[in-house]
DNA sequence: TCTCATTTGTCGTCTTCACGACTTTTTGCT
DNA sequence: AGCAAAAAGTCGTGAAGACGACAAATGAGA
């Protein structure tokens, strides 16, 4: 097995290229685009990304600039299977944005806009697909406005272990435990707010026994308990 | 002129419709979803919009919802042109939210997300089109987010104008007044604060003769000093 | 295994803005 | 024109969380 194939059997085991053919797939030029990084490396760093699609194939990113101070500001972080990169499928607004590893080791890999829009053309129900993907990105960025505008720290905090919760359940078990890959800076730059006052929050979540955050893993006792509390 | 021709004229001038042919536009079956609405009108309120796409021809209406005190949360305003409603094309997730006209009276049309998908699997580059007026839609949430987390009040006001300056500048000039459809509190709802902080600081932005807003219209005296202050 | 950098925990102090209460002004309506 | 409702203006109090400063704990690399 090549670089190549694997390439190509975990892209098309995402919803959205699953629809795709061999050849489709191949018509991406993906292998150009693969790349495995090391923790902390850079997948883009400002500009470079603007006419690029990203898969990520395996481990964890971050997303988010620097404001003029130097100081990180976490758009959002994602893990295995999730697209980044130019969803809008369209040139720069001028905004600077990274994209970094965090904790392990991940491979991405990615193909331009261009041939990308290539095959939606030939393709209207992958374009669909892909509206789709983007419309529930939508969904969640409203949420999380409506979240930080509205509500204070601590609900803030539980709608991120709710969040993360979506992301990594896989069955529905009422109880979830799961690798962590972020630290309480990164939690706090991802609810707005310190890390200080992250690092207090969360304990005082622990302390409530509604939920574990160590370094090796985040732990939810009760989802449907804490779906109560965020109303 | 009947009231189908115009539905489509309005509709056809957007660049998101104007690659449609008659035909395909009447497949839309706009006329059925076709309405004037007075003042605080409710387009929709709550689940009934859970299948639609909806055009905004002519007016002002606001998007929000209610949390369970009662109290109104505006997610955003739109104005002549504006396309909302099921964006993801795809069915609800249970959130709540109302469309209100605001302002004046407004005219506004609608059809089907099964409707739009089925012309959308005829014409690939329509669904490019939407994708990328979705996505446009992204970079502005990401946007609000970043200057809800990290701005006090006035920068985030500040913002608000640079957003409206946005929204209705027609030409180049550094100086802006358009009409004005919006209350202190509502202001103050898509800013994320109260009426009343509202209020104390958009009157120190007039203090400093960088902005007018009263009840008729909203005057922006420079907006390159505007940008220069929102950095 | 030791060491140093990173991460976490804890405290005061200070700022911003929320919140309630009220008055004044403006507007639409009959 | 007159009136009620909506919108705007103002103030004092209080709470949430920022911020700086530092100590303790953890962990990755030599």
């Amino acid at each position: 097995m090549n670089i190549e194939d694997s390439s190509f059997i975990l892209l098309r085991q995402h919803r959205l290229f699953k629809q795709l053919t061999y050849k489709e797939c191949s018509q991406l030029n993906i292998v150009s685009g693969s790349m495995n990084k090391k923790k902390n490396e850079f997948i883009y760093l400002n500009s470079l990304r603007n006419d690029r699609l990203y898969f990520l194939k395996k481990g964890y990113i971050k997303i988010g600039s620097y404001d003029k101070e130097g100081n990180e500001k976490i758009k959002e972080v994602l893990s295995q299977g999730d697209i980044f990169g130019q969803l809008s499928l369209e040139g720069d607004t001028g905004e600077q944005e990274f994209a970094q590893v965090i904790k392990s080791e991940a491979s991405i890999c990615s193909f331009t806009v261009e041939d990308f829009e290539r095959i939606l053309m030939k393709r209207p129900d992958l374009a669909i697909s892909f509206t789709k993907l983007v419309g529930l990105k939508i969904k969640g960025l409203q949420s999380r406005i409506t979240s930080i505008m509205y509500k204070d720290v601590r609900a803030r905090l539980i709608d991120f272990f709710l969040y993360m919760a979506y992301k990594e359940r896989k069955d529905t078990a009422d109880e979830l435990i799961f690798k962590n890959y972020l630290t309480h800076a990164e939690v706090a730059s991802l609810v707005g707010c310190t890390r200080q006052t992250a690092t207090t929050f969360i304990n005082k979540l622990e302390e409530e026994g509604l939920v574990e955050f160590n370094r090796q893993h985040i732990k939810i006792n009760s989802i449907n308990k804490l779906k109560v509390l965020a109303e």
